[in-house]
DNA sequence: CTTTAATTTGCAACAATGTAACATTGTTTC
DNA sequence: GAAACAATGTTACATTGTTGCAAATTAAAG
């Protein structure tokens, strides 16, 4: 299996260069796409890569806030939406959360596994399950255009950490 | 397959027989839970059931007023809470609305078609795509404990009336 | 290089969604 | 019926997301 984050979950990872990798994916991406990654959106990107917990609009205001940049929501949506149209970025539903992405490539499908317990968030290639899902949704003539998955679960340290209970 | 909600996509669907089953099931699952299924709570899901479009919380209210009934967000939300725990309805997190569901037992698990267009949603079953994704996670010492997939694309009706464009 | 047009960002006000805390009412149990 | 518990009502508030327009920046045209 192709694996799109696996260092979400290894504990103590180089998340430098997680952070390095995904900055250079998203510049190449632009530059090849003719969109331009502003300051102001390299900024917000830079945020969301702040960990592999996915973050709110207003956290990365209040993030931006503390480096100096005095950022109001609309602007952070705006750069949002822009990262998330040119795959930067996913966003997670059920947390009203950001998580960076370093595959600017296709991001129509996606496979998310969530940590219930931290929040941790690895993304996972969709790969067959489009195929399983547009074939069972093509017998009510139903077309599918993009799939999301979201596999709540626990993360390998908070099960160690807080057993199989509760 | 087994399905879960067929009738969602069928045009001019006996709607009413969705309701009744609907219902029905919810209260025979409740008597046997012995949880209540209160009058307030039997109008929220009611509510829910009204169409097969997720309705959001407010719009809840809106409907209940529209019925006589001044009910207010924290006893919409309430009704909510316990509808979803008891697997009456679904929440849709990329919508922010709700959706009735039909088959109270197991609820961990769901597919759901989308439409991009008119919103309507069609529940199916995860079937095989839990083990496959318990598998995929399960190299991360990652533990699924709940599977929602969410594909989003053109019902029927909408894919024939816009055809393949936009 | 300068003007024009388009894009991006700043900003204020607001709309929509969700929650906390506590009071009140209703239901069960003994 | 009284105590304990569950459900609902109500107020006030917190969080999240949007609209509309002005200012600034950047790209494009002459």
């Amino acid at each position: 299996m192709n694996m799109q984050n696996p260092a979400a979950f290894e504990r103590g990872h180089d998340h430098q260069r997680c952070v390095r990798q995904a900055l250079d994916a998203a510049t190449l991406h632009c530059r090849r796409e003719g969109v331009r990654l502003t300051p102001l959106r390299r900024k917000v990107l830079l945020a969301v890569w702040d960990s592999h917990i996915p973050l709110g609009a207003y956290q990365i205001c209040d993030a931006l806030a503390a480096h100096g940049d005095r950022v109001l929501p609309p602007t952070v949506y705006r750069a949002l939406e822009f990262l998330e149209r040119n795959g930067l970025v996913h966003r997670i539903p059920s947390a009203n959360a950001f998580i960076g992405c370093n595959q600017p490539g296709a991001h129509h499908h996606g496979r998310y596994l969530i940590c219930r317990d931290c929040g941790l968030v690895a993304e996972l290639p969709a790969g067959d399950l489009v195929d399983t899902v547009r074939r069972d949704a093509g017998h009510f003539d139903f077309a599918v255009e993009r799939v999301r998955l979201e596999a709540l679960g626990r993360c390998p340290d908070c099960a160690a950490k807080r057993g199989k209970d509760r």
